[in-house]
Formats: C-alpha cells, structure tokens, sequence
DNA sequence: ATGGAAACGGACCGCGCGGTCCGCTTGTGT
DNA sequence: ACACAAGCGGACCGCGCGGTCCGTTTCCAT
C-alpha cells in the first residue's frame, strides 16, 4: 500500500527552525503576490519577495507548479469552509449571494490565484482538481438549498452559477478602469439572472441535471 | 500637418506582386491562428503556416504587436459592421441578442483574438483603441434602440452588455468539457439578466450613464 | 535579355523564464 | 564545544520567445 501522497498532505517529516521560517515565508509572499498580480509572478520575484533564495524555493517546492498548487488548494479549501459555514445562515437565498459576493464579487479583486486556477488546464493538476471537486461540491448544496427554498430559479446548476460569477468579475477587471464600480453592477446583473423565476426566458434544455455529477461525487470529499 | 498614420491606413504604397500576395497569406494564416488559438501563439508558428520566412512576417509588421492589431481591427470593424446592419432589423431587442449570440455568443468559440484583445493592457495601442471605441459606439446605438422599445432593462449601459456577454462567453470555453452545451446556457441566463424589467433587482447606481462618454465619442468616427 | 531594386528567408542575437548544482552557512544532538 | 547533517543561495544552464541581418533570389521596367 502506498504512502497517500497526492491530495491532503498535511503531515510533513519535521523541518528544522529556519527552513519552516522559510518556508510559511515563501507561502506567504507567493499567497499575496500569486492573489494580486495573477499566476504568471515569476518564481524568482517570489523568492526575493521573501528574503529567500530561488534555491530553497524549489527545494520547497520541486516545481512552479507545485508551488500554485499548493497555494491555490489552500485557496480554496478556505474558500469551501466559508461556504459550509454559510449552510447554517437562515436565509438560503442570501447565504449563495453572500459566498458568492464575498468570495468572488466586487468586495475583493485580490483573487486571481483563484480565478486563474478555475481555467481546464490546471484541472490536469490531482490537487487542483480535488479542490475543485471540494468547491463544486460545497457550491452544490448551497445552490440547492436556495433552489428548495425558492430563492433562485432550479433551471441551473452549481457550475452555472460559478461559471457566470466567475467570467463576470473577471471581465469586470479589464473595464474597472473606464467604468469604476462595474463589478458591483455586474454582480447584481448576476444576481437578476439566477434570481429571474418568471421563467420567461428559461435556459436551455441541457446538462444541468446530469452535471451535478461531478458536484456530488466531490461532496463525499466535503463532509469532514 | 502630419500624415494621418496611426488608425485606419487603407492606403499603402503598391507592393510588388509576390510581397502583396505574402502578405495577404499572413494574414489569412495570422487570423486564422489567433481566432482559434489566442494571441500567444509565436511569430514563427504563424510565418511558416503561411509559408513564408520570419523576416517577410516582420517586413509586414514591425512587430507582433502590430501584427496583432492589424487583425484585431479588422475583426472589430467586421463585427461593428454586422452590427451597424443589425440597426435596421424589425425588432430591437432580437437585433441586439442576434449579434451578441453570433459574434461572441456560444455559436462560434472561434474569437479567442478578438476577446483577448479586449482587456485594457491592448488598449495602450491606437488602433486598438480606436476598433473598440467603434465597436462600443455602434453596441450602444443597439442597445439605446433595444431600451427605447422596452426589450431589456433600462439601468445598463453598453459596457454593462459587452462586459457581461464576453466574461461569461469566455469562462464558458473553461467548463465545456466538464459540462459541454454550458455556454448556450450561459448566454440565455445573460438574456435573462438584461431582460429582466421586473426591477425587483436593479443594478447599483453607477457611471453606467456617465460612462456611456466613450460609446458617443466613438460614435463620431462611426458614422460614414 | 538584363540590370538593379525590391523582396525573401533562415541563421543569428539578446532576453527572461523555470529549473539545477554545489561550495558555504547554520542549526542541533551529543 | 564540536562535528556533521540539514539547509542555504546565487551562479549557472537550456529553452523558446520576439526581433535583426545580410547573402541570395525574384520581379519588373527598360
């Protein structure tokens, strides 16, 4: 049987003193510069932005890409324990909004860690994945939550929601600077559409049902 | 008085035969390549597809940049065009949707140029900014006509339909596999979105009359 | 046909990136 | 205090990119 390695490594042989020092410092220079200025920091800044050399980053982290995954899981793991928190709101209409506000709307831009990382190349990552997976399955029942309560139209899916909140703060990004507090009316606009139960203009017939799928396989993963 | 380089130069000195005909071929092989593939893809992928030495691309352009705007405008002023036809369909609101859905809706995923080119790092450039000055001025006329006619809610702006249609669009392209037919979903919960009169939720009050500033100063160079 | 300008194209350059290596420093168990 | 392993960090490497150069080829006016 092998040793677990792949997702969820959370125990570590014990490091010495300053290499821990290190590397919480490596973490956090790449949490803060990889959530600014995108996943595209090179890994040398990131090291100097430490007070480290490039040497013990990779030795840390064998790769860029381990280094992106590490932070983005963490990302998102955080991001998943904010939304089960949000199960126990009473309002479950308002519980979806606020996750999907707070976490992705116009309140913080400092999230493109996240965002980059929610694109299909990264899914090749296992780690990434699996925190995908997390994601989806917390967004999953809140969504459905909201739709049993008749807060938002049930013709959509968990990936609709994240798919159409995540592509309009993005976008919003690229017009802040000719139209400031675009993101905030973006938002709202999102927030017509899942919120519309005139059913006039419904979706189209398609995969929602049936791409729940991977939402729920991931949900095994979320509870405890 | 300076010539007028910068926008818009049709004319060109004659170029010799063989040059005029390279020339169209990297061009064709330029569009085709960025549309499908976005702006990453090298100068020297693009020359050999069209069949000609790297030194013949760069005669043309005198740098990628250029070579990039080149085909971006064109495709800007394409869609303005399809647009500026649209303004005499029958039905506003029809006429909006319609060019949204066939230019950046989900029937053609194949305008990865013209999306990426619509992020403010591209504006920096003259012609680029002049192509999405045109194109923002004529999706204003529509949606200005769409809004007279009671078709889609009256608290957006063109920024608001642009933004909101490309991020939406463009993050569909990241879930299809997981969830292939997202993206007609997607765009019929946007339809919803600027459809929905109801104003049960309108948008945070905002520049978006203000901003319209860039759409009207656009119009100028839109007309004739 | 032919001379010469225009165009060609691939060898070449510099740069910045992710990743490696190894002589030196530092923490730690005895 | 000391020895030795664990850790350090910056010089170094290969690669692929955008961009340049110049010897060769091709077109076209005469």
């Amino acid at each position: 049987m092998r040793d677990n390695r792949g997702a969820m490594e959370t125990e570590r042989k014990p490091l010495r003193a300053d290499a821990e020092r290190n590397r919480r410092r490596l973490i956090a220079a790449a949490t803060e510069m990889f959530c600014e200025r995108g996943l595209e920091v090179g890994v040398g800044e990131i090291a100097e932005s430490a007070g480290v050399g490039r040497g013990t980053l990779f030795r840390n982290f064998p790769t860029k890409e381990h280094l992106i995954a590490a932070i983005v899981v963490e990302r998102m793991s955080e991001l998943a324990g904010r939304g089960r928190d949000r199960m126990a709101d009473e309002d479950p209409g308002e519980a979806l909004f606020a996750i999907l506000e707070e976490s992705i709307g116009p309140a913080q831009q400092t999230d493109r860690a996240l965002f980059e990382a929610l694109d299909d190349a990264w899914l090749e990552n296992d780690d990434i994945r699996a925190g995908h997976a997390e994601l989806l399955g917390v967004l999953d029942a809140l969504v459905s939550r909201a739709q049993a309560a008749g807060a938002i139209r049930a013709d959509v899916g968990a990936i609709d929601v994240l798919c159409m909140t995540k592509g309009v703060c993005e976008a919003s990004r690229h017009f802040e600077h000719l139209d400031p507090g675009i993101a905030a009316r973006q938002f709202d606009l999102v927030r017509a559409a899942l919120t519309d139960t005139s059913n006039r203009w419904p979706v189209r017939a398609g995969s929602a049902a049936a791409e729940v799928g991977p939402g729920r396989r991931s949900s095994e993963q979320l509870l405890s």
